[in-house]
DNA sequence: CGTATTTGTTCGTTGTACCGAACGTTTGGA
DNA sequence: TCCAAACGTTCGGTACAACGAACAAATACG
């Protein structure tokens, strides 16, 4: 009895080739956590947790939260850049709103 | 004894003109629940609740919990800065992307 | 093969997210 | 001025998120 959120978490893992217990320890949880996560029916996290298994597995935590999205489609990837955008310092942030405002359309 | 996400929401809250229980309705939350995450020290609400009230508050899930992201000000302009970019057909948003990859910090 | 080490699973316990209901406070309008 | 909604606050209870430690499976390796 899986869970979108579980299969997403495992498939993930798995392709940065971590055991449970390498991401329980990258993301202050613990493995018995992670498992349940990754098994239970319904598994629901607290946002702290779910933003760390997020950044560790670099997705947005839309994408691990949100049932209907189901690959890292443009959408995704989207919201992985405005995310990395926000945490830019104000001056960076302004000048790369420059560079936007005057992208010539084509 | 408040923390950065209770003082946001309740800012945002205010903003809006919703009472406690307002929020609560549409947030599928209790008003004392609602009050305890704007007052109480350290709040650390589920992912649920926090998608929830991020979204009927209008920001993102990552400006209410991330607690270096500044002002609400700031917030508007990223967010208009993102809506102007989702629109932008993939080939410019790529090369943007790839700007902002390669950016030094600071 | 054996067995050592790593990985995954189970389970009892504990803290707290979240709630409902009662209580206190402010607001407005008659 | 009064009071009746609307709003905010407090508090005890409950369900479950999250954990640690022990057990089982799988993998590595001689």
């Amino acid at each position: 009895m899986p869970s979108p959120l579980g299969d997403k978490i495992r498939e993930l893992r798995k392709k940065k080739k971590l055991s449970l217990e390498q991401l329980a320890d990258l993301t202050e949880s613990s493995k018995s956590y992670i498992w349940e996560l990754e098994n239970k029916d319904d598994p629901k996290p607290s946002a702290e947790k779910a933003a760390r298994i997020a950044a560790t597995l670099d997705v947005t935590t839309e994408f691990l939260l949100n049932d209907s999205v189901a690959s890292p489609g443009e959408e995704v990837i989207d919201q992985a850049f405005f995310r990395k955008y926000q945490t830019m310092p104000e001056g960076t942030k302004k000048q790369i709103r420059k560079i936007l405002d005057g992208w010539e359309d084509e």
